[in-house]
DNA sequence: GAGTTCAAGATTGTATACGTTTTCAATAAA
DNA sequence: TTTATTGAAAACGTATACAATCTTGAACTC
């Protein structure tokens, strides 16, 4: 038996391992861009078919799914896309109000030059999304700026939280979600990273606030969902 | 393919699954209990035969237990205890400090005749580990009162993350805890129950909050270890 | 004596085999 | 028509085999 002395691991080991599980990768992308709806039944072997690895690589990357709450495994019933309830949707939001707005606040502290252009060229990003009718792609873009701030606040356990949050806030959007359009995010981000550019915190903190407020709002909890295309067809692209 | 409704899963489908797991559950409660040091090497096949159960169910558990950041998994190398940095360590213990006391002034809003008494009883238990010396349960157990609080704020999606926090920070103690007793959590964790028998969220709020700058304020970010017990005798008992 | 090389052993990574459980549709009974 | 039964097919749970990688230490060079 032997202690090792580590090096401060900057990114968890573990995802190094991940990030190759073309599992894991390919379905949280799915969810994200709500390509897999809530409630998909997620087979071991369709996957293992469809990524072309065996079903040992499947099941790791459904298990890591699962620990983020994107997937449900029910014993000797198999892994489905999470279907998360309204509490949840509730909680998840509830939590998100708590810890955001306090790291938009450090983060506009923190935000450099770099930081700022990171995040314009993000906006713009999602900006082409939403233009081009990409609307998946724009949602997984639009969470992604949220954990971009998280980042720059420079609290990495926090920013994982957060991470994982707005993961989860795809599903609830599929599964809650009253407005036809985002169209709120574009002008919300592009305030928060004028604040961001002018290290306003109290301004920033606001601004982080009252978008997740308005977002939270658009939740309706009285809706079901239906649909029949085939795994293979919400996996594709 | 088909969108299964399912019910509102109100506690996660995964647990069923991990509390069935040997290697999850008991390696787990030892890092809990710092029976295994940070760092700890965990061989596959040496947790294979100590729990008779196949590489398998190993890996199972030890990759749930790196999603939870009590293991580290480093690819082709194996796993290990996890070594958490100075910064983690601070980070963990700035997040505790941010969403515990927020949540132990809704746990005192809401605490009923049974919680209080649950959170009587689980003191006396904690009492009784630290007279008989066993102070890795005492640990544990101290790390449970602060869960049970959190699950008594009935807000599952956050008790989830302070339960994880909690976890850590026995970790964290285990590297970088200077004094010798934890006397302290006695008094705190009584006055805490006083307080929330009066539902006084105020107060409660504030106690959790001092409690945990306390227990920040003693750890020193400058120290090692070392030991060389086998595997076999940290997991025993 | 310190450092390097390299092969044997140990350990992890992945695929697959096999037993068990679940699912589902065909059949039979009510 | 509806409900129950049942057995075959499909899917999951676990163990194990084998390949790939890492570790260790002895032999060797400088």
């Amino acid at each position: 038996m032997s202690i090792s002395q580590q090096e401060a691991s900057f990114s968890r080991r573990l995802d190094a391992d991940l990030v190759q599980n073309p599992v894991y990768t390919g379905v949280e992308r799915a969810i994200l861009e709500q390509r897999l709806p809530p409630g998909t039944r997620l087979a071991e072997t369709d996957l293992a078919d469809f990524y072309g690895v065996s079903r040992t690589i499947v099941r790791t990357g459904l298990q890591a799914l699962a620990h983020s709450h994107l997937v449900t495994l029910r014993p000797n019933r198999g892994a489905s896309v999470a279907n998360p309830s309204p509490r949840e949707a509730r909680e998840v939001f509830e939590a998100r109000e708590l810890l955001e707005p306090r790291s938009a606040r450090e983060a506009a502290l923190r935000a450099g030059r770099a930081d700022v252009r990171a995040l314009r060229l993000h906006a713009q990003e999602e900006h082409e999304a939403m233009s081009s009718n990409e609307s998946g792609r724009a949602l997984r873009l639009s969470g992604r700026f949220h954990v971009m701030i998280a980042q720059i606040a420079n609290q990495r356990t926090i920013a994982e939280i957060i991470e994982n949050l707005v993961s989860r806030s795809s599903l609830i959007i599929a599964l809650y979600w009253t407005r036809s359009s985002t169209r709120c995010d574009e002008g919300c981000h592009n305030a928060l990273i004028d604040a961001m550019e002018r290290n306003d915190a109290v301004e920033a903190e606001e601004l982080m606030r009252s978008h997740l407020v308005e977002l939270h709002s658009a939740l309706r909890f009285d809706i079901g969902d239906s649909s029949n295309k085939t795994l293979k067809d919400m996996l594709s692209q």
